[in-house]
DNA sequence: TATGCGCCACTTTTT
DNA sequence: GTGGCGCATA
């Protein structure tokens, strides 16, 4: 058996590539290799124990990570092919060869896994299954489904708030409501347990409005994002038969992020995992593995109900029955391969305020770098002046970095548009992720409404959207009595509509116009065989009149749209040569789970502006932290609850560990919100890194200013007073020295050099330590 | 029936 | 500062 492969990981990271059947949980800090360790798994397990490809389930954060491991797995094998049938490296080899041996790798090993995000798998699940499932109201969806997104959802929700139901917007605001509704998902709550849960008033209410809208999403033949995961878990759960057979396709399971799984995906897990083995320790482990991977340190998605603490129960959860030995389940991943010594510290220092964590070190192995700077700035503008300054310095004056080498990492998307001028006025290309999809778009919403409208036309929402876009003389009192009719028979709108007799009940120029657009549709279904999903887009936007309406306007903006339809259309033809399963349905489902991330390139040479939730995963030679502020990072909304406050500081965290080379902190004086100024304070978590580490001597500045602002050379407190020099006894470290005083935050806070530990300590006074005199 | 203007709330993070 | 929505007007 060849592992020769695997010769290039670590002690550990080996040991968790090669585990082989049983439970297996991966406690892998930033920067540890975890990629590394999840794609030689999956090549080990086919490559060396027979595993077939498509008996492997991998389940990743985001697409973009599907489709990296993917590649990286597929390079593994043509790698080997090449040695085996052509005796040399795949780069010595003719183009024609290279791809003939990938398309063989791709056939026979990296398509038919199943690798993806929780949504976009279950999706896949949902597409065979889906009309097997029926929920507590006797409702059911059929294979066709569509797939509502936020904004569709918005609006359906804000519809039976203020017009069905009439009740006040204000009293119940339909964003939280929607809210709310996706946490009963989330926690696999129906209507009806919601209900119980939350007795009184609202309750009842909410509970109402969460009935009709999944009486809303059936009657449209529509699914939210929480329900592609909701609906299997419910599926499995009523279905034995079928459970099994999903148990037995999955002989391996492997979970990315582990620690931003929420209830209802765990579930998921477990429902595939012990095929609903009723026992709290499943143990019949026989060719079969569950293997995830994670850093309670790095969960920063709680608001949609991830909750580390499965990451922390994963042993007890998933024992194997023997008796306990935490090394046989558990790996710890510690040894950092990204970031210098100086940013691995820094963020060490940090992560230790918090309480609720695994211990857990990362452990440098490339040196010690630069300081880390710390920049504050008058206001917003000039922090963007600030960074755009340093980057065009830092490339003219270093060979290796190009505009790809830096990110620009923020709380929130309002933050971004200061620097996104700025990029703009100095001709810096750019990426940004997040703010205005591309699918948000208006005409791609429209484009895209007519292809949903096409695959599901009891999609009445798309229906709505489009039967008059372009303007075809149907106008809102046609519109409302086709609505009425269809609600008092309780039939999809699309079969009043396209129903002749019905038609005929109204004037003659609505009636026309109507079957004119009736007809347009079903011409299009017709083609939905014989033509390809790209063709069928051309199709109905030229038949429709979409495209020449607006290219009669003649506005910049018109002409902006077009190009957006054209891009459109590019993505079609770019998805078809990427799948195998090109169908137009196939291509809905990936623009409806399709994030903003996925458009990112690796590799580019443009500027990374995005949220420091996006960033996870990510890594980059030059990081800027902008707006380290309080109320900014940590958030204004977090402040007063220290779980919430927990979460922020895990997200500075993985802001910190996204540097390889060079980190950059900034902060303002004063910040515009809401378009007036406010002053701006400091964010508490830098003053729980260590002073030694951080410089404001920036390099190449002329606004570099000496950091002062919140260290004091003393400091009292409960009639102590404390200097630097001072000699203290702490209870559990020992002896050591104060270096750092640090007074601008609620707690005075020393930094205390021990004789025991390497690091500079970072300390509220307490009564844990004494001053020795 | 289409357009345009003014008012409101909005900013936490996303598959 | 801005995007979405409702109302008034031609």
């Amino acid at each position: 058996m060849n592992t020769d492969f695997l010769s290039h990981l670590n002690p550990s990271q080996r040991s968790a590539v090669e585990h082989y059947c049983g439970p297996m949980l991966v406690v892998a800090g930033a920067g540890s290799g975890k990629t590394r360790a999840l794609t030689y798994r999956i090549a080990n397990l086919i490559r060396n124990h027979g595993v077939e490809p498509d008996n492997i389930l991998a389940v990743t954060f985001t697409n973009k990570a599907a489709r990296e491991m993917r590649e990286r797995i597929e390079n593994i094998f043509v790698q080997e092919l090449a040695q085996e049938v052509h005796g040399q490296r795949l780069e010595l080899l003719s183009e024609y060869d290279q791809k003939k041996l990938r398309s063989r790798v791709y056939k026979s090993t990296t398509k038919p896994l199943w690798m993806g995000t929780f949504h976009s798998l279950c999706g896949r699940i949902l597409r065979f299954d889906i009309n097997k499932y029926q929920d507590e109201q006797g409702r059911t969806w059929k294979r066709n489904f569509s797939i509502f997104d936020e904004s569709d959802v918005q609006s359906i929700i804000k519809n039976i708030v203020t017009k069905q139901l009439n009740l006040d917007d204000k009293k119940f605001d339909p964003r939280k409501i929607r809210y709310r509704i996706s946490n009963a998902k989330n926690m696999g709550f129906t209507p009806q347990d919601y209900q119980k849960a939350n007795q009184g008033y609202q309750g009842r209410v909410i509970a109402e409005i969460y009935n009709e809208y999944q009486a809303q999403l059936a009657a449209n033949n529509a699914l939210d994002f929480d329900d592609l995961i909701l609906i299997p878990v419910r599926l499995f759960q009523q279905n034995e038969s079928l459970l099994g057979y999903w148990h037995s396709q999955f002989h391996h399971i492997l979970v990315d992020e582990y620690q931003d799984t929420n209830r209802i995906q765990y579930d998921l897990i477990r429902l595939l995992t012990t095929n609903n083995e009723p026992n709290k320790k499943y143990w019949n482990w026989q060719g079969r593995s569950l293997f995830v991977v994670g850093d309670a340190d790095q969960s920063i998605y709680s608001f949609r109900l991830a909750d580390f603490t499965i990451l922390l129960d994963f042993q007890q959860d998933f024992g194997d029955g023997l008796p306990d030995d935490d090394t046989r389940t558990m790996i710890k991943l510690e040894e950092n391969y990204r970031s210098h010594e100086n940013i691995l510290q820094a963020a060490n220092s940090l992560i230790e305020n918090n309480t609720q964590r695994i211990d857990k070190i990362l452990k440098a192995t490339r040196g010690v770098g630069e300081y880390i700077y710390l920049y504050k700035a008058d206001e917003e503008q000039l922090e963007a002046r600030f960074v755009i300054n340093q980057i065009q310095h830092m490339t003219k004056d270093n060979p290796e970095l190009n505009w790809g080498s830096f990110a620009i990492l923020y709380r929130t998307n309002a933050q971004s548009r200061p620097f996104e001028d700025l990029l703009i006025q100095n001709n810096i290309p750019y990426n940004i992720v997040g703010g205005l999809k591309f699918y948000d778009r208006k005409e791609i919403k429209d484009a895209l409404a007519y292809l949903r409208l096409l695959v599901n036309p009891d999609d009445t929402v798309s229906l709505l959207r489009i039967i008059n876009t372009p303007r075809r003389g149907i106008g809102k009192a046609t519109i409302n009595s086709l609505v009425d009719a269809s609600q008092q028979l309780g039939v999809p709108l699309w079969e009043i509509i396209s129903d002749e007799t019905s038609v005929n009940t109204m004037s003659g120029r609505a009636a026309k116009a109507v079957g004119k657009f009736v007809n347009l549709i079903q011409d299009a279904q017709a083609k939905l065989e014989e033509l390809t999903a790209a063709e069928i887009l051309s199709y109905i936007m030229e038949n429709s009149g979409y495209v020449e309406t607006l290219k009669q306007q003649g506005t910049d903006e018109a002409d902006n749209r077009i190009e957006n339809i054209y891009e459109l259309y590019n993505a079609v033809m770019q998805f078809q040569e990427d799948n195998e399963e090109t169908s137009l349905e196939a291509f809905l489902s990936s623009a409806a789970l399709a994030s903003d991330l996925d458009n990112l390139e690796e590799g580019e040479s443009k500027v990374s502006l995005m949220t420091l939730h996006s960033a996870k995963g990510l890594e980059f030679p030059v990081v800027f932290l902008v707006g380290v502020e309080q109320g900014l990072l940590p958030h204004g909304r977090t402040i007063n609850d220290p779980l919430q406050l927990e979460e922020e500081r895990r997200l500075c965290y993985v802001g910190i560990t996204r540097a390889q080379e060079q980190l950059f902190l900034t902060y303002t004086r004063e910040r515009r919100l809401w378009g007036s100024r406010e002053p701006a304070v400091a964010s508490q978590f830098l003053q729980e890194i260590p002073e030694d580490l951080i410089s404001s001597n920036i390099p190449y500045s002329s606004y570099s200013r000496r950091r002062n602002d919140y260290s004091e050379r003393t400091i009292s407190n409960n009639n102590v007073t404390w200097q630097i020099g001072d000699r203290v006894f702490h209870k559990e470290f020992g002896e050591g020295e104060v270096t750092h005083i640090l007074n601008s935050g609620t707690k005075p806070t020393l930094g205390i050099k021990f004789a025991s530990i390497k690091r500079t300590k970072i300390l509220s006074q307490n009564s844990e330590m004494e001053k020795i005199e």
